[in-house]
DNA sequence: ATTTAAATTTAGGTCACTCTAACATGGTTT
DNA sequence: AAACCATGTTAGAGTGACCTAAATTTAAAT
């Protein structure tokens, strides 16, 4: 049974690393889930037959997972506010590492209408370098 | 070895509305958190309980509770990053009511460097009302 | 074609946080 | 002083996400 109801932050993370690795090397492996997300394999096991349940994606056991067309507009969804936190941080200096572990933390808890914003905002320092220098030399002291 | 745990976000919620409501009216009972928190009161009594295990509290029951100079801290660090984010959401043009639910949702993930990050950007714009503007308006349209 | 090794799933348990229902406490009213 | 009621706590159960240990399946190697 497909329930429509809203995905946990948790569930997002599942959606965006199949997501990413079904892209970049053609399948997601529970060992890959496994790795990328830091949990022990039955865990993973565990999370694709819940997402499977909710309709995110199909999974044959033993052999493989699919998102379907619904989990793929979730992961794209997470995916672009992630890029988009992720270059904002950037912008302001915030270290590579720092700024990935950050990203993953709050990318699930920004609603669209701020996720635009901060959007139109690194548009804006793009566009502008000299703003953007302003900003990040007075950032820098 | 001192194991100094990490309090988790939900802890984190709990020490800053006990903060808030103790500086806002000279103390903080189980139903104004629930009401706060949007809990029941017995998991307030809970939660309670548990801080008070950790030393963030001490607990008389039925009498009444009080942070310790650790709680505090925690309190006063979370509300710090609280007003921080939460200016800077305003500034960008984030309305008062997203702004607020994002901050909460956000402001248990963000690590000290950024958050600094974010109030020198914050304090830069507040000083160069012009660069502040021209964000507006290009964010605006 | 067997055996073996790696990948995956199942079974069963823990922990944090939540709830409802029932009970306890203490301040207020009569 | 007794009863009352708001406030607070205890008991017990549920959920989501995690774990380890044990079984299962698939793929590779002999």
């Amino acid at each position: 049974m497909i329930h429509l109801k809203k995905e946990t932050s948790r569930l997002e993370d599942y959606l965006e690393a199949i997501y990413r690795l079904s892209h970049d090397k053609g399948y997601a492996s529970t060992v890959d889930l496994s790795d990328m997300l830091n949990v022990k394999p039955p865990t993973v096991s565990g999370m694709v037959g819940n997402l499977a349940n909710k309709g995110y994606l199909v999974h044959e056991p033993y052999r493989g997972m699919k998102l379907t067309e619904r989990g793929e507009k979730v992961a794209r969804s997470v995916i672009s506010r992630h890029g988009i936190i992720s270059e904002f941080l950037s912008m302001i200096g915030v270290e590579e590492t720092t700024a990935h572990q950050d990203t993953e933390g709050i990318e699930h808890y920004i609603q669209p209408i701020t996720v635009h914003k901060i959007a139109r905002l690194v548009e804006f320092l793009r566009k502008n370098p000299k703003h953007l220098k302003a900003i990040r030399d007075y950032i820098e002291r």
